[in-house]
DNA sequence: CAGAATCCCCATTGATACTG
DNA sequence: CAGTATCAATGGGGATTCTG
């Protein structure tokens, strides 16, 4: 059972590590509770949280200026973006008791630290974004002949 | 408009990046067919690509091999999911004509190319997952108080 | 074995109205 | 300004059935 790596040369250094943890998380069933690619990273694959994340990167940003900087956000999905990334520790939220009141939200360091590998993501996205366009061009040119 | 970088010393050298390339995006509207965070990690996100991604990591699999793999996922959305990873290049499908057939499934460089960064990613998970759990049981400890 | 086709559900999201 | 509450809709995903 478990993922058998009978390839001698695994395809790139990764591979190696993600599918000897692979093994782990496939033992405990993908536990939502427990595997973290289930518990953090779809969090992360939601339609909002990655942008409201980037957003945030460059300085900490007041409840309606990140509407403005995210145009299609409505409230509503806003401020539950906003919850479960304080609730995960990833941002802070300030109050400042003026009238109207302003909310401001920052990074925590945790929120900080994602931005690293989340920015690997992107690069990778951007530099190879052509070439899946090609790839999907091509599929569908040849999706009435299969 | 667009993102305003007004402080001095960005948060992370990532961020200051991934601040510049939002304002290109955000410029666009988020353009779904343009914007490489909405166009390719949406698709990244979803509930089963990322699985299957490693899963194939460690070695061609059989359609039936990957189900086993990942133990949860319905033939359907395995379908799915290997079309839309064969469609945008970042994996191969090779049908050898027994009886009954077998198919086997295989990463291509591109599909290759992406666990480097995804492996950041679930690094950084498994690091601070630990951290993330705390955060979230404090969290929810004094949300009634909230 | 490896799918394709169909039906159906419900979770995520959006729209709207209301409020301290 | 920064939310909350409610309702409505969309589509992702599951279960089942059928097939080469």
């Amino acid at each position: 059972m478990a993922v058998q790596v009978t390839r001698k040369e695994p395809l790139v250094t990764s591979a190696t590590t993600l599918t000897a943890r692979f093994s782990d998380w496939q033992e405990t069933g993908f536990d939502a509770t427990r595997c973290p690619i289930r518990n953090v990273l779809d969090r992360l694959g939601d339609r909002w949280t990655t942008l409201v994340l980037i957003a945030l990167a460059g300085r900490p940003l007041r409840f309606n200026e990140i509407r403005r900087t995210v145009p299609d956000i409505s409230k509503r999905m806003l401020t539950q973006t906003l919850r479960h990334l304080e609730r995960d520790g990833m941002a802070t939220r300030h109050v400042f008791p003026t009238k109207p009141p302003s909310v401001e939200y920052r990074l925590s360091p945790l929120g900080i630290s994602v931005l690293d590998p989340l920015s690997s993501l992107v690069d990778w996205a951007e530099n190879r974004f052509a070439e899946i366009n090609r790839a999907r061009i091509a599929f569908d040119a040849t999706a009435g002949t299969r």
